[in-house]
RNA sequence: GGAGGGGUGGCAGAGCGGUCAAAUGCAACGGACUGUAAAUCCGUCGACUUUAGUCUACGAUGGUUCGAAUCCAUCCCCCUCCA
């Protein structure tokens, strides 16, 4: 069975999004595409959930493990890649499945990207000396005189978006609302996206993370963690902030207990898990919506295959 | 048995006569999200009604006071040290 269209889908950690997307790519003859923001690391494959060498063999996987834990991903770097797999696949009459669990990275895809030229790390360093030197309020002042309006939008706190917002006014010399009026870039019309959203209830994903994660230590995610800390790399590093991470960490470092660190990222998990509902729920709009974890049941993917 | 310290909201922990429904942190719940997004940030958080207010609350009971989480008495628990 071939088809053109793409299939998109989506969930929060743990609801069985690659489990669905690997029978479905069996089914329909498709190319697996990771859209998640931590599987593209090669050093964390436990800790990032990606899928096993034993699924991989069932099904073509793109876009996983191909970057360093020293690189830092970004989400225009992934939607080149995964435009390009999307035509690769295509070409070859195969289907491309994307899953992930980025919400960024998703509505890059389906909806598009503003062109905004790309920071150079000059300008980065420099903004980063400033925040070093001067504090977030002095950048967050120096916004409220080149952006007013994206000042006005954001918290004085917000130093991940007030540093943004600085660094393209002074790379570009026009500020992010200038940038924000320009029309959106989009590489494939909406049409061709059949969209699909995982979404089990609070209580049953809790389960599933939590013994997701004792699987993870038991599959390796402290030697993982171990050869991480190994590498000496800065803690602000995408791949550095992966969940449990930072947890196991603190245990290889002896601050805390295992038990305590396993708690821990747990419990964060548990807390990003939310924050993808919260995305998925305001602001994917799926074609089919299912409110249980992806186990076993067909029924999605005969759901999904009659969309085709 | 003796000496001392303590019991505060789901947890930790401030407050030590009024401005205390009680700081702060965590958790919980909701939300935002345009190039580090598994990040970053915002709101709510005793109950009931609701821009004001009413009630129940700081181990228990009783007292002092116009007024107590804060002072006193007794009781019940906990911890530390000495024996």
């Amino acid at each position: 069975m071939q088809t053109s269209e793409i299939i998109i889908i989506a969930g929060p950690t743990a609801s069985g999004k690659s489990a669905l997307a690997l029978i479905l790519a069996e089914e329909l003859d498709g190319i697996v595409i990771n859209a998640d923001s931590m599987q593209v690391y090669k050093d964390i494959p436990v800790l990032a959930a990606a899928p096993s060498e034993k699924d991989r063999l069932r099904a073509p996987h793109k876009l996983y493990g191909m970057y360093d834990a020293s690189c830092r991903g970004n989400v225009v770097d992934w939607l080149n890649l995964c435009q390009t797999e999307i035509t690769a696949a295509q070409k070859e009459n195969k289907t491309p499945i994307i899953v992930g669990g980025t919400g960024m990275y998703i509505e890059a895809l389906t909806k598009g990207v503003t062109p905004i030229p790309e920071t150079p790390a000059e300008i980065r360093q420099t903004v980063d000396e400033i925040l070093k030197e001067e504090g977030l309020s002095f950048l967050y002042k120096r916004l409220q005189e080149t952006d007013p309006e994206t000042a006005a939008r954001l918290s004085g706190n917000d130093t991940t978006r007030i540093r943004r917002a600085y660094e393209i006014w002074l790379h570009t010399g026009k500020n992010l609302t200038y940038w924000h009026s320009v029309p959106l870039i989009k590489h494939f019309p909406s049409q061709s996206f059949v969209t699909v959203y995982i979404n089990p209830p609070r209580e049953a994903l809790d389960i599933r993370c939590r013994s997701r994660f004792d699987a993870m230590v038991e599959n390796g995610a402290v030697e993982e963690v171990q050869n991480l800390i190994a590498k000496n790399l800065p803690d602000s590093l995408p791949a550095m902030r992966a969940l449990g991470v930072q947890e196991l960490k603190a245990y290889l470092n002896r601050e805390c207990p295992l038990s305590e660190a396993v708690e821990n990222a747990k419990l964060h998990t548990r807390q990003y898990a939310k924050r993808q509902s919260t995305w998925f729920n305001n602001r994917f709009d799926a074609e089919f919506k299912y409110n249980a974890c992806y186990g076993e049941d067909k029924i999605f993917v005969d759901d999904i295959k009659k969309a085709l």
